[in-house]
DNA sequence: AGATTAAGGGTATACGTTTTCAATAATGTG
DNA sequence: CACATTATTGAAAACGTATACCCTTAATCT
């Protein structure tokens, strides 16, 4: 592969000057900067990125940290992301994380190697103060997904508790006295909070939410139906079921309606995340809106800001609320 | 950040005993090294890729190129990469290219600029020329989801022919005299084939498929949902639906089920490729499966493998067959 | 005892860029 | 015409690493 100086040699000029022309720098003549053009193009030429991320000490490069690709929620949040960078020119590195601590460690350390100096990272096993150190040493590190207060200006994320509430509010609010929750067995953050905000609305509408009443399951659709299946089988009444996710919820309604339950007739159910399949499902899935999408691209666009030595401010962040998207699976009683 | 310099002068050695320790070289005695690397442990040493790449001629990465992250098929895509080059300690770079030709194929050179020596490419706006171009600077240039004759043995495809030709079988073996077809309205190489395939079965079995029984429209749900609309529109009669995809299967059977058509006992349909969605709708989806994720594993095997210096075996390729994926959206008539 | 070898470690160069600084040529000014 | 600018170019150093080659020293062999 051709080099800068296979090019000044052909063109009988210096490196510098060939530098100068593939960086549109200022200070060469209108010919010989035809000329360069022109030999470079015929030799094929072809920067190295690696060389010059040597010496520029940039790597024109977005290292972005997600769980599982296959997870629709990931996709998403990867395409977010994709859609700025493509617009930056700049290339994303991508490492998978799989909630493990160590993988999710090696993932980001492999980034540091490449030295990126903008990175989105969606993270739930490893603990505050090591992603605060790594905030330390990467100008563009960006947490999505994720609230730490120290590094608050750092945070792209959802306000779970909220989302939580304002589901099991819609619900009260079609007059669902007795409704049941399918949470997500992983204690990570997000169950907890969601459901921290249902207890808050059933609380506050002096309605009582029993722990039997709530059953814990893998976050995919067979956790919904194994849920479900329980729940139905401790024979609790119940008129509305609020999910951990989407996913959960499908695989909610299929069991109802395998045991002959009518969805929304007989049993309500409401998603979070709307993610495709909210729309696919039968009936639609009513959920709750997770702009992952959106927040993954701020969340991109502010690595690059930062990465390109704007200093993050003091004091802010970027908090999300999720809105309600009715569609079909909830009825008024 | 500190660099293999700092370390030496530390630990009090050169250079080049620095790079041995990194590398597990042989030449460095048991004390020095446990020495050198308590030292870079310490000050929290990281190799830079960089200059790695830049001296070495090697990346330990690989180059991935889709078109759309957000498309579930791609996810899997994407997923089944990641998973080989997770085990291999490789890095992914990741590159969108939205079937445009001019995406692609800033795509395919921004890897270039990275020196990645190992290269999947999902590509259906560039033609073979260019493509068999690029596989002659990268030895690790594996094609996925396309066959190129002249590269055979770098390309990781489907028969979507057979594919198409099992499907149609499959419905007529079921009793089905009046099917419809539904493809995309993007004329590449897929909808194609599955229709060729498709047209084949029906002529082998005596039967008729006019072109007033084949709707186009873009290859997602609202497409499928049209589509559909427009067959119901003609008044034409047809015991079963064969779809370009899954996402048009669905919409079609949403549409169907708007005008009170019961699925499967009215009109049976047919998706293809089975991505999650054809699980989580209802009816399930009887599908072809495509093994995507296996397929593209094997591509980036297949990409490091040849990238490591193994000469492609001249005659072989990849071809993978649908298999019929039986659930409950087909009736026997 | 001298020669040979092996082990451990150092020196220096190369990889392909960017960039600073100095040098030259071209242009303008009085 | 002498001088000061300005525009264009070149030489060389640096980025962080790997490695081919050379130099010690001590151990082994004849």
């Amino acid at each position: 592969m051709a080099t800068i100086k296979d090019i000044a040699q052909a063109a009988g000029v210096s490196l510098a000057t060939v530098s100068r022309v593939i960086n549109d720098g200022p200070k060469v003549g209108n010919d010989t900067r035809k000329r360069v053009k022109k030999i470079m193009e015929e030799m094929g030429y072809r920067p190295n990125a690696n060389a010059r991320a040597l010496v520029t000490k940039r790597s024109a490069s977005l290292g972005v940290v997600i769980a599982e690709l296959h997870d629709p929620f990931f996709a998403m949040l990867a395409h977010g992301v994709e859609s700025v960078t493509r617009k930056n020119n700049v290339q994303i590195l991508l490492s998978a994380g799989s909630i493990e601590k160590e993988t999710e460690l090696r993932a980001i350390e492999t980034l540091l190697e490449h030295r990126v100096e903008a990175m989105v990272v969606h993270s739930k096993a490893l603990d505050d103060k090591t992603l605060i150190e790594f905030s330390k040493q990467v100008p563009g590190f960006v947490l999505i997904n994720r609230y730490i207060p120290e590094i608050a200006n750092r945070c792209v994320w959802l306000d779970n508790v909220t989302g939580g509430r304002l589901m099991a509010e819609y619900a009260i609010n079609q007059g669902h006295q007795h409704v049941a929750v399918i949470s997500s067995q992983y204690r990570i953050d997000d169950p907890n909070q969601r459901l921290e905000g249902v207890r808050t609305a059933i609380k506050n509408a002096n309605l009582v939410l029993p722990e039997s009443m709530i059953e814990y399951a893998t976050p995919d659709q067979e956790g919904g139906e194994l849920a479900m299946q329980n729940l139905l089988a401790t024979g609790a009444k119940f008129t509305a079921v609020l999910a951990y996710n989407d996913a959960m919820a499908s695989g909610a309604m299929t069991m109802l309606q395998d045991h002959g339950i009518a969805v929304p007739e007989q049993v309500s159910v409401m998603g979070y995340d709307d993610v495709l399949l909210a729309k696919y499902c039968r009936p639609k899935l009513t959920t709750l809106r997770y702009p992952v999408e959106m927040m993954a691209s701020k969340a991109a666009e502010l690595a690059l800001k930062y990465a390109s030595g704007k200093q993050p401010e003091e004091g802010l962040t970027f908090k999300y609320t999720p809105t309600i998207i009715k569609r079909d699976s909830v009825v008024r009683v």
